[in-house]
RNA sequence: GCCCACAUAGCUCAGUUGGCAGAGCACACCCUUGGUAAGGGUGAGGUCAUCGGUUCAAAUCCGAUUGUGGGCUCCA
């Protein structure tokens, strides 16, 4: 099939595989002595790393395309061929990464891509000849170690964007240039919404009034909904002996993701790195009979992990965060109907959060890694089974996450993307069979006897931190009325008129809207300026004619003039809007099958 | 934690080869009192992230630390 007729991505895959060997076989050039790994093709177009005698600053990398683009000028065929691993071996003899590889082919033949000079270890499949490649950037250097594993080498990756046409590649950097406008670190700063300190220290950010708004807003809603789901709230602490952590097995399994204990007097103290074990006591604080099932212990707990340096920022990445957490201790019977019912909480949630666009994972254990997981093979198969039932039976799509699980348990995870396409977890659901064991739960069954509940682990929003971070963005800080910090500003014409703005902003306050006035010595121009570009959802302008009628008039952030109307009769429609928006479809309360 | 880059006023950024610290926005005060995206003037504000080194002299050169960004690994 030629490169025009096979389907686009077929071609783009060749196009970008391509890129990579030529970018190796520049790079090759400038450094002689240099070692090449690998260079595959991603989303957006390709890497390739290397091991260097020096450090690649982002000043190479227009030599290396210039270098890269004659090599396209010259349009050499890309030939195909095989050697036997011995030949390899010899080949590429002197190249310690391409020698880890041969030795790692199974098969008695390797094959090699050969254009021009450069000859490279290739399962392919390229396009025939170099001046096929399509327009591309060399867009960043980067840290990779070899292999991913963190235990070898450090190479330098080089990353590069290519598209068919200059139109797709420009679009796409334009796109990448638009997601960092919304970035929720930057809108963050410029819509007052938290801050952060060095004398606090790194992935510790503080909510500042207008963020710590959103976040009470999202309390508040998935608090109301957890009640009317049959949810109980706690609150248990953040700090607890060492001796529970390791009844629980989070001493021997999660330990790297603690911050070191404290040393008491007569006993060592930890910050809790998740809640179960809290939840767990408070489920022992009494005897449960079969009837009581499911108990539902709900909290918004505050957890503290210890993030490597490296991979904190922003509100998605934290060292103390707040998950939406709860655990549901119920009979074998009754996982699927609770499980079940929690992704309906979760679907609920995200549509009245305005979230679309999320996937579904299934989080199994890497039978590679087998030492992370608590060892029970029967328990992890039936937990794993139970939860691709659920995703089976609500005929949702999903993919198998494999090394994601816990540490005691298989999960389904809720993935979402950031700005720049970094996917994330934010609501999870997880079955767990392992801790009710560890603290021997147990309740009285029908027979009188003891039995064993399972523990199903929960967060419908996630952390409070990476839900707000990822609405933020989802947004661009432009938030929904019933989110939004301050939902109406009053903007008063001249000074004569604050006092009747200050009537408004009062009436606005009693009927428990967040409004604020603006009563600087500005321009009315200037402050529906500033209005707008805090994305405050409506602008109340008072001047003569409202104080005289009572009224408002009414400007939205899109820019919409909704005329002069009684200050009653906009309380009545923002109230509506809101009410509105919470409760998007008036779903009944069917959340428990 | 690892690789690379970066750190100047609350924010966004200039600052040449080492030689007295700059602008715009925001803030305060004064003038202006206005009808749907920036009215004008004046002023205050900095231990150039921190610590150490080189130098007659360091925002500038070197090292360490802290923080930030991208990537890797890890993760809600």
């Amino acid at each position: 099939m030629s490169l025009e007729t096979m389907p686009r991505e077929d071609r783009l895959y060749r196009m970008r595989h391509s890129a990579a060997h030529i970018m190796a076989e520049a790079v090759l050039e400038m450094f002689p002595e240099a070692k090449f790994a690998i260079g595959p093709p991603i989303d957006y177009g390709f890497y390739y790393d290397f091991e260097l005698p020096r450090a690649l600053t982002p000043e190479d990398l227009p030599q290396i395309e210039h270098r890269m683009r004659e090599r396209m000028t010259s349009d050499v065929p890309f030939e195909h061929s095989e050697m036997t691993k011995e030949e390899a071996l010899r080949a590429f003899a002197g190249q310690p990464f391409k020698v880890e590889l041969i030795q790692s082919i199974t098969d008695e033949k390797v094959s090699i891509y050969t254009q021009g000079a450069f000859r490279d270890l290739c399962e392919g499949p390229h396009v025939e000849r170099t001046a096929q490649v399509p327009p591309f950037k060399l867009t960043s250097v980067a840290g990779a170690y070899w292999r991913g594993d963190e235990k070898r080498p450090m190479l330098q990756r080089i990353y590069g964007a290519l598209f068919e046409t200059q139109q797709e590649l420009d679009d796409y950097l334009v796109r990448i240039e638009e997601a960092a406008r919304r970035d929720h670190r930057k809108l963050g700063r410029e819509l007052e919404l938290f801050t952060t300190s060095e004398l606090v220290g790194a992935g510790l950010p503080t909510l500042l009034p207008k963020g710590a708004t959103i976040r009470r807003q999202l309390e508040e809603y998935i608090l109301a909904q957890e009640r009317k789901a049959g949810y109980e709230h706690v609150y248990s602490p953040v700090l607890a002996k060492v001796d529970l952590y390791k009844t629980s097995g989070h001493w021997q399994h999660y330990r790297d993701g603690m911050f070191p204990p404290m040393q008491l007097e007569h006993e060592e103290m930890v910050l809790r790195p998740m809640n179960c074990p809290h939840h767990i006591l408070v489920y022992q604080a009494k005897l449960h009979s079969y009837r009581d099932l499911p108990v539902r212990i709900a909290e918004l707990g505050t957890m503290y992990r210890y993030e490597k340096s490296g991979v904190v920022g922003g509100l998605s990445r934290v060292r103390a965060m707040t998950l939406n957490d709860a655990h549901i201790f119920c009979r074998p019977d009754q996982i699927k109907v609770e499980v079940t019912s929690v992704m309906r909480l979760v679907e609920r949630a995200f549509a009245t959060l305005g979230i679309t666009d999320y996937t579904y994972r299934l989080s199994l254990r890497d039978p590679a890694n087998m030492e992370k997981y608590v060892q029970d093979d029967d328990l992890w198969r039936q937990a794993e089974g139970e939860l691709r039932d659920t995703l089976e039976s609500l005929k949702l799509n999903y993919y198998d996450g494999i090394g994601e699980a816990a540490f005691y348990g298989p999960k389904i995870d809720i993935q979402i993307r950031d700005t720049l396409g970094r996917e994330e977890t934010l609501a999870t659901i997880q079955v767990d069979r392992h801790l009710p064991n560890q603290f021997d739960l147990t309740y009285i069954g029908e027979d009188g006897a003891h039995h064993r509940p399972v523990l199903v682990h929960r967060g419908i929003l996630g952390t409070m931190e990476r839900m707000l971070a990822y609405l933020i963005e989802l947004y661009a800080g432009a938030f929904p009325a019933w989110l939004a910090p301050v939902q109406a500003i009053v903007i008063p014409i001249a000074d004569r008129h604050i006092e009747y703005g200050h009537e408004v902003l009062a009436s606005l306050r009693a009927a428990d809207l967040r409004a604020e006035i603006d009563t600087r010595s500005e321009r009315m121009n200037a402050k529906i300026r500033d209005a707008q570009l805090q994305k405050i959802p409506y602008m109340l302008v008072v001047g003569d004619r409202e104080a005289e009628a009572q009224a408002v008039a009414v400007r939205t952030r899109a820019g919409e003039d909704l005329k002069s109307m009684p200050v009653f009769q906009f309380i009545d429609r923002l109230r509506d809007e809101i009410a509105t928006a919470m409760e998007p479809e008036e779903a009944g309360p069917d959340l428990t099958g």
